[in-house]
DNA sequence: ATCATTGTGTAATGATATAACATGTGTAGT
DNA sequence: ACTACACATGTTATATCATTACACAATGAT
């Protein structure tokens, strides 16, 4: 029975499907819209592409954007090593990046300790406007 | 033309009365179940509620909480100081706690700034389980 | 062979959030 | 007073995100 370390070839085939979907997007997308991408394949319901996302997720394939209501592929390449604690997100373009950072997670931590508070999971998101958006700003004007 | 320094009596009826739910039922809460709440001083539209939210969030009297989808009226008693930037959020009993922590504001900050991030909100929410909670599974076995 | 586990398909529904449009209300400028 | 403007409100409809419930199929362990 494996417990960690799942690669590409552990997926069924909608896991796969909707892993393929994110990762070629290169961004965040909803899972209707994961759903309208993989009709082609014979999806039909949300419940088809939720349920991938949930494994995926489980997996640390995929990640939960909680103040988009989206999914991401992890960036990570192997599936060791998903400690990703932040994103940060840019209003301008969609734009995802992952942060790992032990600052911030030891801290974290530790102020949830020290409250006697049983840290299960963190959400980390950062949202702004990247490099490259506040460049294209700047050539408008 | 008041820009900060938001109190009570700037509000409007509907503002206040989303306000006085949140306070009074000291957790978060949805949306919707606000609107159920009101529906007896007149609220008939989910839009009377989110459009109450948009404006106390915008003053810093109410935070919304982006992993439960749901408000929760702001701690801090006066309206200044709504500089919490991290929530501890307990899967058992529901329960909120804000933190300020400079260590972590800062760290995020020059994280973004390091990579040309223009940071405009942190979300941070931790959840897990309360010193109380935990307890109260002891208990039972 | 049977049973448990896990994945799947499908329909229906629930939960969260916004668009679009009409109306009211206070206030500043004339 | 009248107008123009900004802003809050009321209402209907709709969009978007997520789960419940039930039936069936594939796999693997006993």
């Amino acid at each position: 029975m494996t417990v960690h370390a799942h690669d590409e070839s552990d997926l069924t085939r909608n896991q796969l499907l909707v892993l393929d979907t994110l990762s070629q997007s290169g961004g965040p997308l909803s899972a209707y819209s994961i759903l309208d991408q993989l009709r082609d394949q014979g999806f039909r319901a949300p419940l088809q592409v939720y349920r991938a996302l949930d494994k995926l997720v489980e997996f640390g394939m995929v990640h939960r954007l909680e103040s988009l209501n989206a999914f991401v592929a992890c960036r990570h390449p192997s599936c060791d090593a998903h400690e990703t604690i932040a994103f940060t997100i840019c209003d301008g373009c969609g734009q995802v990046s992952e942060i790992s950072d032990d600052t911030i997670s030891d801290r974290l931590q530790s102020l949830a300790t020290d409250t006697g508070f049983a840290l299960k999971k963190s959400t980390v998101e950062l949202r702004g406007i990247c490099h490259k958006c506040q460049n294209a700003v700047r050539k408008v004007m």
